[in-house]
DNA sequence: TTCAACCTACCTACTAGTAAGTAAGAGGTC
DNA sequence: GACCTCTTACTTACTAGTAGGTAGGTTGAA
Protein backbone atom coordinates (compact mmCIF):
# COMPACT_ATOMS: atom_id res chain seq x y z
CA UNK A 1 0.00 0.00 0.00
CA UNK A 2 1.29 3.65 -1.47
CA UNK A 3 4.90 4.02 -1.70
CA UNK A 4 7.42 2.71 0.74
CA UNK A 5 9.83 4.49 2.49
CA UNK A 6 7.10 7.39 4.16
CA UNK A 7 8.84 7.65 7.35
CA UNK A 8 12.49 6.77 5.99
CA UNK A 9 13.96 8.71 3.18
CA UNK A 10 15.39 6.51 0.67
CA UNK A 11 17.47 8.72 -1.45
CA UNK A 12 15.01 9.83 -3.93
CA UNK A 13 17.59 13.10 -4.35
CA UNK A 14 21.03 12.38 -5.01
CA UNK A 15 22.48 15.74 -3.69
CA UNK A 16 24.30 15.91 -0.69
CA UNK A 17 22.62 17.48 0.96
CA UNK A 18 19.60 15.20 1.30
CA UNK A 19 21.77 11.94 1.45
CA UNK A 20 23.60 13.75 4.99
CA UNK A 21 19.74 13.98 5.65
CA UNK A 22 19.12 10.45 5.06
CA UNK A 23 22.00 9.31 6.59
CA UNK A 24 21.51 11.36 10.03
CA UNK A 25 17.81 10.41 10.12
CA UNK A 26 18.59 6.62 10.27
CA UNK A 27 20.89 7.07 12.55
CA UNK A 28 18.74 9.21 14.98
CA UNK A 29 16.40 6.83 14.26
CA UNK A 30 18.47 3.96 15.99
CA UNK A 31 20.91 5.11 17.84
CA UNK A 32 19.63 8.77 19.41
CA UNK A 33 20.55 12.23 18.06
CA UNK A 34 23.25 12.46 21.45
CA UNK A 35 24.86 9.30 20.09
CA UNK A 36 25.81 9.79 16.20
CA UNK A 37 28.70 12.65 15.34
CA UNK A 38 29.00 14.29 12.33
CA UNK A 39 31.99 11.66 11.80
CA UNK A 40 29.66 8.59 11.34
CA UNK A 41 27.80 10.47 8.97
CA UNK A 42 31.06 11.32 7.39
CA UNK A 43 32.74 7.85 7.40
CA UNK A 44 29.40 6.94 5.79
CA UNK A 45 28.96 9.18 2.53
CA UNK A 46 32.57 9.14 2.05
CA UNK A 47 33.08 13.00 2.72
CA UNK A 48 34.63 15.06 5.32
CA UNK A 49 33.30 16.52 8.53
CA UNK A 50 33.68 19.97 7.18
CA UNK A 51 32.07 19.33 4.11
CA UNK A 52 28.62 18.03 6.22
CA UNK A 53 29.36 21.71 8.28
CA UNK A 54 29.00 23.12 4.76
CA UNK A 55 25.52 21.82 4.32
CA UNK A 56 24.35 21.89 8.20
CA UNK A 57 26.28 24.66 10.06
CA UNK A 58 25.33 23.14 13.06
CA UNK A 59 24.26 19.36 14.63
CA UNK A 60 21.08 21.49 15.49
CA UNK A 61 20.74 23.02 12.42
CA UNK A 62 20.87 19.61 10.76
CA UNK A 63 18.24 18.66 13.54
CA UNK A 64 15.97 21.16 12.30
CA UNK A 65 16.20 20.12 8.59
CA UNK A 66 15.70 16.50 9.75
CA UNK A 67 12.69 17.62 11.54
CA UNK A 68 10.91 19.76 9.24
CA UNK A 69 11.67 17.22 6.12
CA UNK A 70 10.17 14.29 8.22
CA UNK A 71 6.83 16.67 9.58
CA UNK A 72 6.31 17.18 5.70
CA UNK A 73 6.58 13.67 4.60
CA UNK A 74 4.23 12.17 7.49
CA UNK A 75 1.94 14.60 7.06
CA UNK A 76 1.84 13.48 3.28
CA UNK A 77 1.59 10.00 3.87
CA UNK A 78 -1.51 11.83 6.65
CA UNK A 79 -3.19 13.04 3.75
CA UNK A 80 -2.64 9.94 1.80
CA UNK A 81 -4.75 7.90 4.13
CA UNK A 82 -7.00 10.54 4.27
CA UNK A 83 -7.70 10.52 0.35
CA UNK A 84 -8.83 7.18 0.27
CA UNK A 85 -11.88 6.59 1.03
CA UNK A 86 -12.27 3.84 4.19
CA UNK A 87 -13.58 3.51 7.69
CA UNK A 88 -12.03 4.84 10.46
CA UNK A 89 -10.96 1.41 11.72
CA UNK A 90 -9.16 0.97 8.64
CA UNK A 91 -7.51 4.21 8.25
CA UNK A 92 -6.36 3.73 12.11
CA UNK A 93 -4.54 0.41 10.64
CA UNK A 94 -3.08 2.48 8.24
CA UNK A 95 -1.73 4.51 10.70
CA UNK A 96 -0.32 1.75 12.47
CA UNK A 97 1.14 0.80 9.67
CA UNK A 98 3.64 3.84 9.23
CA UNK A 99 4.66 2.84 13.00
CA UNK A 100 5.13 -0.75 11.34
CA UNK A 101 7.30 0.22 7.93
CA UNK A 102 9.58 2.05 10.46
CA UNK A 103 9.86 -0.72 12.78
CA UNK A 104 10.46 -3.64 10.14
CA UNK A 105 13.80 -1.62 9.88
CA UNK A 106 14.19 -1.96 13.35
CA UNK A 107 14.20 1.61 14.03
CA UNK A 108 12.41 3.98 16.37
CA UNK A 109 9.73 6.82 15.39
CA UNK A 110 12.09 10.12 14.93
CA UNK A 111 10.17 11.57 17.13
CA UNK A 112 9.41 9.01 19.83
CA UNK A 113 13.33 9.12 19.67
CA UNK A 114 14.15 13.16 19.92
CA UNK A 115 11.36 12.70 23.41
CA UNK A 116 13.57 10.29 24.96
CA UNK A 117 16.19 12.74 24.64
CA UNK A 118 14.12 16.29 24.63
CA UNK A 119 15.49 17.34 27.58
CA UNK A 120 19.15 17.58 25.93
CA UNK A 121 17.82 19.04 22.64
CA UNK A 122 17.88 22.18 21.12
CA UNK A 123 15.38 24.75 21.80
CA UNK A 124 13.90 24.66 18.07
CA UNK A 125 13.65 20.56 18.16
CA UNK A 126 11.91 20.61 20.99
CA UNK A 127 9.28 23.12 19.72
CA UNK A 128 9.16 20.52 16.36
CA UNK A 129 8.81 17.05 18.37
CA UNK A 130 6.37 18.52 20.02
CA UNK A 131 4.06 19.83 17.13
CA UNK A 132 4.52 16.19 15.85
CA UNK A 133 2.64 15.09 18.68
CA UNK A 134 0.03 17.72 18.89
CA UNK A 135 -0.69 17.08 15.09
CA UNK A 136 -1.35 13.51 15.56
CA UNK A 137 -3.07 13.75 18.50
CA UNK A 138 -5.46 16.45 15.90
CA UNK A 139 -5.21 13.83 13.13
CA UNK A 140 -6.33 11.20 14.72
CA UNK A 141 -9.30 12.84 17.12
CA UNK A 142 -10.68 13.58 13.81
CA UNK A 143 -10.38 9.83 12.27
CA UNK A 144 -12.10 8.75 15.94
CA UNK A 145 -15.01 11.30 15.31
CA UNK A 146 -15.88 10.45 12.26
CA UNK A 147 -15.81 6.55 13.43
CA UNK A 148 -17.79 7.87 15.88
CA UNK A 149 -20.52 9.11 13.78
CA UNK A 150 -20.51 6.18 11.21
CA UNK A 151 -21.05 4.39 14.04
CA UNK A 152 -18.07 2.26 13.60
CA UNK A 153 -15.66 3.44 16.61
CA UNK A 154 -17.60 3.24 20.10
CA UNK A 155 -18.72 6.05 21.13
CA UNK A 156 -18.54 5.74 24.95
CA UNK A 157 -14.97 7.31 25.02
CA UNK A 158 -13.66 10.56 24.26
CA UNK A 159 -12.10 11.19 20.75
CA UNK A 160 -9.60 13.21 22.17
CA UNK A 161 -8.19 10.68 24.69
CA UNK A 162 -9.23 7.50 22.41
CA UNK A 163 -6.22 9.39 20.29
CA UNK A 164 -4.17 10.30 23.00
CA UNK A 165 -4.21 6.23 23.60
CA UNK A 166 -3.61 5.15 19.94
CA UNK A 167 -0.12 7.52 19.98
CA UNK A 168 0.73 6.40 23.58
CA UNK A 169 0.22 2.80 22.58
CA UNK A 170 2.02 2.92 19.15
CA UNK A 171 4.81 5.02 20.55
CA UNK A 172 5.55 2.50 23.88
CA UNK A 173 4.73 -0.62 21.36
CA UNK A 174 7.68 0.47 18.92
CA UNK A 175 9.80 1.45 22.10
CA UNK A 176 9.42 -2.16 23.64
CA UNK A 177 9.47 -4.05 20.67
CA UNK A 178 12.79 -3.10 18.98
CA UNK A 179 14.74 -4.31 22.34
CA UNK A 180 12.79 -7.53 21.50
CA UNK A 181 13.73 -7.65 18.31
CA UNK A 182 9.90 -8.84 17.39
CA UNK A 183 7.56 -6.56 15.01
CA UNK A 184 4.62 -9.54 15.90
CA UNK A 185 4.71 -7.65 19.56
CA UNK A 186 4.07 -4.22 18.10
CA UNK A 187 1.49 -5.67 15.54
CA UNK A 188 -0.65 -7.36 18.33
CA UNK A 189 -0.37 -4.70 20.76
CA UNK A 190 -1.46 -2.16 18.35
CA UNK A 191 -4.40 -4.54 16.63
CA UNK A 192 -5.37 -4.78 20.68
CA UNK A 193 -6.16 -1.41 21.50
CA UNK A 194 -7.66 -0.47 18.30
CA UNK A 195 -9.68 -3.67 18.48
CA UNK A 196 -10.93 -2.13 21.64
CA UNK A 197 -11.80 1.29 20.12
CA UNK A 198 -13.94 -0.54 17.42
CA UNK A 199 -17.94 -0.12 18.10
CA UNK A 200 -19.30 -3.33 20.14
CA UNK A 201 -22.41 -2.97 17.49
CA UNK A 202 -20.53 -3.15 14.34
CA UNK A 203 -17.81 -6.23 15.19
CA UNK A 204 -20.24 -9.23 15.16
CA UNK A 205 -18.27 -11.37 18.18
CA UNK A 206 -15.69 -9.91 20.41
CA UNK A 207 -13.40 -13.04 21.03
CA UNK A 208 -10.27 -12.93 19.44
CA UNK B 1 0.14 5.43 49.44
CA UNK B 2 3.14 3.41 49.93
CA UNK B 3 6.70 4.94 50.74
CA UNK B 4 7.16 7.52 48.32
CA UNK B 5 10.12 6.98 45.74
CA UNK B 6 9.75 3.79 44.27
CA UNK B 7 11.40 4.17 41.23
CA UNK B 8 13.81 7.05 41.92
CA UNK B 9 16.89 6.00 44.56
CA UNK B 10 16.29 9.11 46.90
CA UNK B 11 19.33 9.05 49.48
CA UNK B 12 18.30 6.21 51.99
CA UNK B 13 22.20 5.16 52.49
CA UNK B 14 24.43 7.25 52.53
CA UNK B 15 27.56 5.60 50.96
CA UNK B 16 29.23 6.86 48.54
CA UNK B 17 28.46 4.07 45.74
CA UNK B 18 24.48 4.65 46.89
CA UNK B 19 24.74 8.65 46.36
CA UNK B 20 26.98 8.09 42.76
CA UNK B 21 24.07 5.65 41.78
CA UNK B 22 21.00 8.33 42.82
CA UNK B 23 22.60 10.99 40.88
CA UNK B 24 23.43 8.81 37.80
CA UNK B 25 19.63 7.64 38.33
CA UNK B 26 18.37 10.80 38.01
CA UNK B 27 21.03 11.69 35.07
CA UNK B 28 19.84 8.77 32.99
CA UNK B 29 16.35 9.50 33.27
CA UNK B 30 16.23 13.45 32.75
CA UNK B 31 18.80 12.69 30.04
CA UNK B 32 19.91 9.43 28.69
CA UNK B 33 22.76 7.43 29.65
CA UNK B 34 24.63 8.35 26.73
CA UNK B 35 23.73 12.04 27.33
CA UNK B 36 25.46 12.02 31.37
CA UNK B 37 29.17 11.85 32.24
CA UNK B 38 31.12 10.98 34.88
CA UNK B 39 32.04 14.78 34.97
CA UNK B 40 28.83 15.69 35.66
CA UNK B 41 28.01 13.08 38.43
CA UNK B 42 31.17 13.84 39.71
CA UNK B 43 30.47 17.65 39.81
CA UNK B 44 27.09 16.95 41.18
CA UNK B 45 28.75 15.00 44.36
CA UNK B 46 31.87 17.30 44.54
CA UNK B 47 33.85 14.36 43.73
CA UNK B 48 36.59 13.07 40.86
CA UNK B 49 35.70 11.46 38.62
CA UNK B 50 38.93 9.23 39.41
CA UNK B 51 36.77 8.67 42.58
CA UNK B 52 33.90 7.10 40.73
CA UNK B 53 35.80 4.94 38.80
CA UNK B 54 37.15 3.39 41.92
CA UNK B 55 33.18 2.37 42.77
CA UNK B 56 32.37 1.65 39.41
CA UNK B 57 34.93 1.10 37.14
CA UNK B 58 33.72 1.40 33.99
CA UNK B 59 30.38 2.92 32.91
CA UNK B 60 28.82 -0.29 31.51
CA UNK B 61 29.42 -1.32 35.18
CA UNK B 62 27.81 1.85 36.68
CA UNK B 63 24.87 1.28 34.49
CA UNK B 64 24.48 -2.22 35.27
CA UNK B 65 24.51 -1.99 38.97
CA UNK B 66 21.98 1.10 38.38
CA UNK B 67 19.87 -1.76 36.35
CA UNK B 68 20.27 -4.27 39.25
CA UNK B 69 19.15 -2.07 41.68
CA UNK B 70 16.04 -0.72 40.14
CA UNK B 71 14.77 -3.96 39.21
CA UNK B 72 14.94 -5.25 42.69
CA UNK B 73 13.25 -2.28 43.99
CA UNK B 74 10.63 -1.95 40.99
CA UNK B 75 9.89 -6.01 41.65
CA UNK B 76 9.26 -4.95 45.67
CA UNK B 77 7.07 -2.16 44.44
CA UNK B 78 5.21 -5.25 42.76
CA UNK B 79 5.34 -7.66 45.17
CA UNK B 80 3.59 -4.42 47.84
CA UNK B 81 0.74 -4.00 45.59
CA UNK B 82 0.10 -7.90 45.30
CA UNK B 83 0.27 -8.13 49.42
CA UNK B 84 -2.71 -5.72 49.54
CA UNK B 85 -6.32 -7.60 49.14
CA UNK B 86 -7.52 -5.62 45.94
CA UNK B 87 -9.38 -5.90 42.94
CA UNK B 88 -7.32 -6.28 39.50
CA UNK B 89 -8.63 -2.44 38.29
CA UNK B 90 -7.09 -1.06 41.70
CA UNK B 91 -4.26 -2.99 40.84
CA UNK B 92 -3.52 -1.92 37.85
CA UNK B 93 -4.10 1.80 38.66
CA UNK B 94 -1.23 1.37 41.64
CA UNK B 95 0.79 0.18 38.87
CA UNK B 96 -0.20 3.27 37.06
CA UNK B 97 0.85 5.72 39.99
CA UNK B 98 4.62 3.81 39.95
CA UNK B 99 4.97 5.43 36.79
CA UNK B 100 3.22 8.87 37.73
CA UNK B 101 5.57 9.22 40.57
CA UNK B 102 8.19 9.10 38.00
CA UNK B 103 7.19 11.14 35.60
CA UNK B 104 5.84 13.87 38.60
CA UNK B 105 9.54 14.26 38.85
CA UNK B 106 9.82 15.09 35.26
CA UNK B 107 11.89 11.87 34.34
CA UNK B 108 11.05 8.99 32.02
CA UNK B 109 10.96 5.57 32.94
CA UNK B 110 14.43 4.14 33.41
CA UNK B 111 14.20 1.23 31.30
CA UNK B 112 11.77 2.81 28.98
CA UNK B 113 15.05 5.22 28.34
CA UNK B 114 17.45 2.83 27.68
CA UNK B 115 14.52 1.18 25.80
CA UNK B 116 15.15 3.96 23.45
CA UNK B 117 18.83 4.05 23.42
CA UNK B 118 18.88 0.11 23.18
CA UNK B 119 21.45 -0.13 20.45
CA UNK B 120 24.04 1.53 22.00
CA UNK B 121 23.81 -0.08 25.37
CA UNK B 122 26.51 -2.37 26.53
CA UNK B 123 25.29 -5.91 25.92
CA UNK B 124 24.67 -6.79 29.59
CA UNK B 125 22.15 -3.86 30.04
CA UNK B 126 20.33 -4.88 26.97
CA UNK B 127 19.70 -8.15 28.46
CA UNK B 128 17.98 -6.25 31.69
CA UNK B 129 16.18 -4.09 29.85
CA UNK B 130 14.34 -6.51 28.20
CA UNK B 131 14.48 -8.97 31.18
CA UNK B 132 12.63 -5.54 33.02
CA UNK B 133 9.38 -5.58 30.54
CA UNK B 134 9.24 -9.21 30.34
CA UNK B 135 8.75 -9.23 33.98
CA UNK B 136 6.11 -6.45 33.50
CA UNK B 137 4.65 -8.34 30.93
CA UNK B 138 4.00 -11.46 33.53
CA UNK B 139 2.97 -9.61 36.74
CA UNK B 140 0.10 -7.53 34.62
CA UNK B 141 -0.64 -11.06 32.59
CA UNK B 142 -1.59 -12.72 35.70
CA UNK B 143 -3.01 -9.67 37.34
CA UNK B 144 -5.44 -9.50 34.09
CA UNK B 145 -6.06 -13.13 34.15
CA UNK B 146 -7.72 -12.68 37.52
CA UNK B 147 -9.16 -9.98 37.20
CA UNK B 148 -10.84 -12.09 34.83
CA UNK B 149 -11.69 -14.61 36.94
CA UNK B 150 -13.11 -12.00 39.74
CA UNK B 151 -15.06 -10.48 36.62
CA UNK B 152 -13.70 -6.81 36.89
CA UNK B 153 -11.84 -7.29 33.62
CA UNK B 154 -13.33 -8.16 30.20
CA UNK B 155 -13.34 -11.46 29.76
CA UNK B 156 -12.87 -11.57 25.50
CA UNK B 157 -9.39 -9.79 25.49
CA UNK B 158 -6.31 -12.22 26.13
CA UNK B 159 -4.66 -11.40 29.19
CA UNK B 160 -1.22 -11.47 27.59
CA UNK B 161 -2.25 -8.71 25.07
CA UNK B 162 -3.74 -6.68 27.18
CA UNK B 163 -0.54 -7.04 29.46
CA UNK B 164 1.07 -5.70 26.20
CA UNK B 165 -1.26 -2.88 25.55
CA UNK B 166 -0.75 -1.44 29.20
CA UNK B 167 2.95 -1.60 29.19
CA UNK B 168 3.18 -0.28 26.04
CA UNK B 169 0.81 2.67 26.69
CA UNK B 170 2.02 3.45 29.67
CA UNK B 171 5.51 3.72 28.52
CA UNK B 172 4.29 5.52 25.48
CA UNK B 173 1.99 8.39 27.58
CA UNK B 174 5.11 8.48 29.47
CA UNK B 175 7.22 9.52 26.64
CA UNK B 176 4.91 11.73 25.04
CA UNK B 177 3.69 13.46 28.72
CA UNK B 178 7.43 14.73 29.09
CA UNK B 179 7.74 17.07 26.26
CA UNK B 180 4.35 18.11 26.90
CA UNK B 181 5.21 19.08 29.93
CA UNK B 182 1.61 17.79 31.26
CA UNK B 183 1.15 15.15 33.78
CA UNK B 184 -2.76 15.45 33.32
CA UNK B 185 -1.74 14.27 29.76
CA UNK B 186 -0.24 10.92 30.99
CA UNK B 187 -3.24 9.96 34.00
CA UNK B 188 -5.75 10.40 31.11
CA UNK B 189 -4.32 8.56 28.78
CA UNK B 190 -3.44 5.59 31.06
CA UNK B 191 -7.00 6.34 32.22
CA UNK B 192 -8.53 5.25 29.31
CA UNK B 193 -6.34 2.75 28.61
CA UNK B 194 -7.21 1.11 31.53
CA UNK B 195 -11.08 2.23 31.47
CA UNK B 196 -11.29 -0.13 28.46
CA UNK B 197 -10.32 -3.20 29.88
CA UNK B 198 -12.59 -2.97 32.91
CA UNK B 199 -15.48 -5.24 32.18
CA UNK B 200 -19.18 -3.58 31.08
CA UNK B 201 -20.56 -5.64 33.32
CA UNK B 202 -18.90 -4.52 36.75
CA UNK B 203 -19.37 -0.91 35.29
CA UNK B 204 -23.15 0.59 35.46
CA UNK B 205 -21.96 3.51 33.07
CA UNK B 206 -19.32 3.99 30.65
CA UNK B 207 -19.58 7.20 30.25
CA UNK B 208 -16.96 9.76 31.09
C1' DT C 1 50.29 -1.27 59.39
C1' DT C 2 46.91 -2.16 56.49
C1' DC C 3 43.39 -0.80 53.57
C1' DA C 4 39.27 1.55 51.89
C1' DA C 5 38.39 5.73 49.90
C1' DC C 6 39.80 9.00 47.95
C1' DC C 7 42.97 12.85 44.93
C1' DT C 8 46.34 14.69 41.44
C1' DA C 9 47.70 14.45 37.18
C1' DC C 10 47.52 12.55 33.38
C1' DC C 11 46.23 9.80 28.54
C1' DT C 12 43.99 8.73 24.26
C1' DA C 13 40.14 9.15 21.49
C1' DC C 14 36.59 11.68 20.04
C1' DT C 15 33.24 15.84 20.00
C1' DA C 16 31.38 19.93 17.33
C1' DG C 17 33.11 23.48 14.95
C1' DT C 18 36.45 26.68 12.17
C1' DA C 19 40.04 28.81 9.07
C1' DA C 20 41.91 28.88 4.87
C1' DG C 21 42.46 27.16 0.54
C1' DT C 22 40.94 25.02 -4.08
C1' DA C 23 38.99 22.62 -8.30
C1' DA C 24 35.25 23.04 -11.31
C1' DG C 25 31.95 25.51 -13.29
C1' DA C 26 28.46 29.42 -14.39
C1' DG C 27 27.67 34.03 -16.26
C1' DG C 28 28.77 38.04 -18.10
C1' DT C 29 31.90 41.16 -20.86
C1' DC C 30 35.18 42.56 -24.37
C1' DG D 1 36.50 32.44 -27.53
C1' DA D 2 39.40 34.35 -24.12
C1' DC D 3 39.30 36.66 -19.80
C1' DC D 4 37.36 37.92 -15.33
C1' DT D 5 34.47 37.31 -11.36
C1' DC D 6 31.75 34.87 -8.42
C1' DT D 7 29.66 30.59 -6.59
C1' DT D 8 29.27 25.80 -5.27
C1' DA D 9 31.04 22.11 -3.09
C1' DC D 10 34.20 20.61 -1.24
C1' DT D 11 39.41 19.58 1.20
C1' DT D 12 43.27 19.75 4.69
C1' DA D 13 44.58 21.02 8.95
C1' DC D 14 43.39 22.79 12.87
C1' DT D 15 40.89 24.45 17.51
C1' DA D 16 38.93 24.06 22.30
C1' DG D 17 36.63 21.10 24.92
C1' DT D 18 34.87 16.59 26.65
C1' DA D 19 34.60 11.52 26.73
C1' DG D 20 35.90 7.37 29.47
C1' DG D 21 39.69 5.63 31.73
C1' DT D 22 44.28 5.02 34.47
C1' DA D 23 48.77 5.16 37.23
C1' DG D 24 50.37 6.35 41.37
C1' DG D 25 50.26 8.94 45.55
C1' DT D 26 47.70 10.66 50.01
C1' DT D 27 44.76 10.33 54.03
C1' DG D 28 42.45 8.78 57.91
C1' DA D 29 40.42 5.22 60.51
C1' DA D 30 40.52 0.25 62.37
Amino acid sequence: MGPDAIFSGLPGDRDTASLVLDAAERLVQTRGFNSFSYADVARELELTKAALHYHFATKADLGEALLERFAARFASALDRIDAKPARAPDKLAAYADLYLDVLRRDQMCLCGMLAAEYRTLPERMQVIVVRFFNDNEAWLTGVVERGQTEGTIDGAVSPHDAARSIVAAFEGAMLIARPFGDVAWFQATAATVLNGLVSAASVPARGQ
